[in-house]
DNA sequence: CCAAATGTAATTTAAAATGTTACATTCAGT
DNA sequence: ACTGAATGTAACATTTTAAATTACATTTGG
């Protein structure tokens, strides 16, 4: 597994925020129990999407996070960049003391920058595709077949 | 970093072996010198590139690893397939433990894995487009520069 | 004021990547 | 056949990273 586990969590978290809009805020709480992980890994995943302006996290009684934008307008590469992105965290990762005085380490790096830059925004390309509304949909799809038989 | 560094290691081999291919064979020793890392990291690379028809290594006295086919037709896909592939290893991690009992828990995965799918496809479509002799050629042409000035 | 929530630092735990050691095996050259 | 140089690989150690946990300060609605 290369790309952690959190682009996920965030996805499944947005998804359940997403369902609940019009009802209610969802607390970390209950979102860890759903994903199965822990209240803080949720809470830290509250202030990367707050701060790409994904969703509004309240504090105090009654609060938690709903989405700040429509569905529609927010992407897998949008979240991917909320909560993978740290400041040139290439996905390809590169050997780090390569021999300068080697023909092949003293340009290995500049050589490979430009094909691993391609590869990744390749990737970027591909998850602009999906948003939360497509992928809400299609949960809400699986859950109403299973119902209806 | 999310893919580790065994690519750009076997990457970094494998224009090391192509530059020599005329003249010697390169061990595991020569090579763990250039890119910084272990032979025994190196002696393991060899064993996977050579499962995939990559390279040829033979042991003993004056062994070593040579390309098994023209370098044109070795694309970094080739390479990180051959490195990076284990049976379904996908980029993007999915968590492991979503409540079953919550809708979106119980089908997050079945959502995620044709985006999921179609992202790691759009990757490895761009990897087909860069071959070992490009790659080759332009550690030729930045060390050409640096010699003529 | 209280209870329910987030914010966040510090620590621990677990998992994965990488490095190291050791030794068996192979093979070219003499 | 012997020797030395190389790979093959298992076992273990180290380092790094991800994830979980604990603890407590802060915020806020009622």
């Amino acid at each position: 597994m290369r790309i952690n586990t959190k682009c996920s969590i965030a996805i499944h978290s947005l998804i359940l925020i997403n369902l609940c809009a019009d009802t209610h805020k969802l607390n970390s709480e209950t979102i860890a129990r759903s994903t199965g992980c822990n209240p803080v890994i949720i809470r830290n995943l509250f202030r990367q999407l707050q701060d790409s302006g994904i969703i509004r996290v309240t504090r105090g009684a009654g609060g938690g996070a709903c989405l700040n934008r429509p569905p529609e307008e927010i992407s897998i590469l949008d979240i991917y960049l909320a909560v993978e992105a740290e400041p040139d965290n290439p996905v390809i990762g590169i050997h780090l003391n390569p021999e300068p005085l080697c023909p092949v380490g003293a340009y290995i790096h500049e050589v490979l920058e430009e094909p691993y830059r391609n590869i990744e925004a390749a990737m970027q390309e591909e998850m602009k595709k999906y948003s939360l509304h497509m992928l809400t949909e299609r949960i809400k799809r699986l859950n109403a077949e299973i119902s209806g038989q």
